[in-house]
DNA sequence: CTCCGGCCATCAGGAGAACTGATGCCCGTC
DNA sequence: GACGGGCATCAGTTCTCCTGATGGCCGGAG
């Protein structure tokens, strides 16, 4: 279980090419093939089918451990590079869509900022690599529980924001007139499904808690990340949105129904990678930031 | 970063010797030292101190990267290593002390189960590197929230069993007449610590959300994993506890309040390695035992 | 104070791992 | 049926990594 396999093997998967590979990593073709079959031999078990060149069912499984350990490699390299590097001039964020809450956007430094938007599940591992100096990610969560993050490091997360949720529905729709709703009203509707700049369905399944896989269908798919583009979706009756109450409200044509069961909010945090205990707080522009977002 | 260097280190750092990491490693001392002469120079930090051998800040932090690390390569081979094992005739179940709920007893087969308890901590890693089959992890949660539990490795999480949460008080306590607590009511008390057996301080602290490190402080700690125990204590007055209401029930000397805010519950939650996409059920023991639970 | 013993660092040498370049083989395509 | 692209295999070389020996440092005992 060399890294150095593993990094080979997840390329070759992603090329569908053993030579391809070779010549991304700077390894000759023949170097490739020796890796592979070191893989294979090791484990014991066939992890690509030749020719065409893809993953076998062991294969896609060892995908996915493989892509989460090199993440924690690197992961440990930069904090550990943290310790000796000499704090930046410039301070790097990286935040998913719905983060830019306005009092992130009030704390920030006026100069010397670089804000990198990303999907929310890539967020932790941009702090974590180093890539990004913070992290902000919103979610949806009970009240009182922090956000489900993947730990690819430790990370030190800060409630910044917590709005709730609202249902948006088009203007027309039998539920339109509710004071409140509770998503087992919901259950059989079609709903935008938007992994990336809303709520997807299969965290509503989850959250509902019911047999995987059914209720919840999905009508149009939106890829973007724009929540305005899922409000416009929505009241042009594409299929139900759960958004922020604050950024679905107001929109013409759609009406926003807070949900009121289960109890759950939208919730904003700041992530840092974790101080090692004693560690004084953060200076220059980071410091800077992260105060004035708690104070 | 080679996961044997890592590997050495860890046990360098443990150990607190360079001649004695070597005995257990198979390795000279002399290589040992290599080892972390690498790991120091890739770095280009030091990590530990010598004479006497103990690890530096950046060591430190390294050994919890490291950790992590190594316990995630044990899970991916393990988890590979399923494709191709058979399946085995007895089943292992590791436990924490609070999961072992009356319809997990139920459940369980007859004949041919090894049931393993673990501190709450290590169970899911103990499945991840297939020491276990299955797991039994309990904690505390919101209640439509699934545990937060530390991604060695993906994993199935399936709720078993669900009850509310009781503040144990010696019968005389001021507070003892009350019919539901909040934890805002309880932030200057005095608690037991007992981070195997019941609700670990820390974690009271990080759901209450105040300024960390502040309130529930500590009386007497108890680091064995019997809850009967922590009601005896709490009964004598060493400190308050926070267990299930049907365990913390009926129990002389002492009273039981609900929990009523913030709204939490205690929650056993049954872990298996996740399942590839389209693989059958699993067969065997651990087919009959999660049919059962789940039935 | 000095000697001794334990412990870590360093060095040179050798076994083995790993990569290259050449060649062979298989399969899909024209 | 010939061709070409692409992976497998093999031999050779390079470089890595471990061993065994040696030296220096520190602490404890006499």
């Amino acid at each position: 279980m060399d890294p150095h396999l593993l990094r080979t093997y997840v390329t070759v998967a992603r090329l569908a090419s053993f030579s391809g590979a070779a010549r991304e990593l700077g390894y000759t073709q023949s170097a490739v093939s020796q890796h592979i079959a070191a893989l294979e031999a090791d484990l014991g078990l066939p992890l690509l089918a030749r020719r065409p060149v893809a993953p076998t069912p062991a294969g896609e499984r060892l995908l996915e451990h493989a892509g989460a350990l090199l993440l924690r490699i690197d992961a440990a390299r930069a904090d550990l590079d943290r310790f000796a590097a000499a704090p930046r001039a410039t301070l790097t964020v990286a935040a998913s869509a719905l983060a830019l809450h306005p009092r992130v956007l009030a704390a920030l430094p006026a100069t010397g900022v670089t804000l990198r938007a990303l999907d929310r599940d890539r967020v932790p591992g941009a702090v974590a690599t180093g890539e990004a100096d913070a992290g902000l990610v919103d979610g949806v969560a009970a009240p009182s529980d922090p956000l489900r993050l993947p730990d690819v490091a430790p990370f030190a997360a800060t409630r910044v924001a917590e709005e709730p949720l609202a249902v948006v529905l088009p203007a027309g729709h039998p539920l339109a007139g509710r004071r409140g709703l509770r998503l087992t009203d919901l259950v059989d509707a079609r709903w935008l499904d938007a992994p990336a700049a809303g709520i997807a369905l299969d965290r509503l399944r989850a959250v509902h808690g019911g047999p995987a896989g059914r209720g919840f269908r999905a009508a149009l798919r939106y890829e973007g990340s724009d929540p305005r583009a899922l409000l416009a979706l929505s009241a042009a009756g594409h299929g139900l949105a759960l958004l922020p109450l604050p950024v679905a409200e107001g929109v013409p044509g759609a009406v926003t129904v807070p949900l009121v069961a289960p109890r759950l909010v939208h919730r904003t945090e700041l992530l840092l990678p974790a101080a090692p205990a004693g560690q004084a707080e953060p200076g220059g522009r980071l410091g800077e930031f992260t105060r004035r977002l708690r104070g």
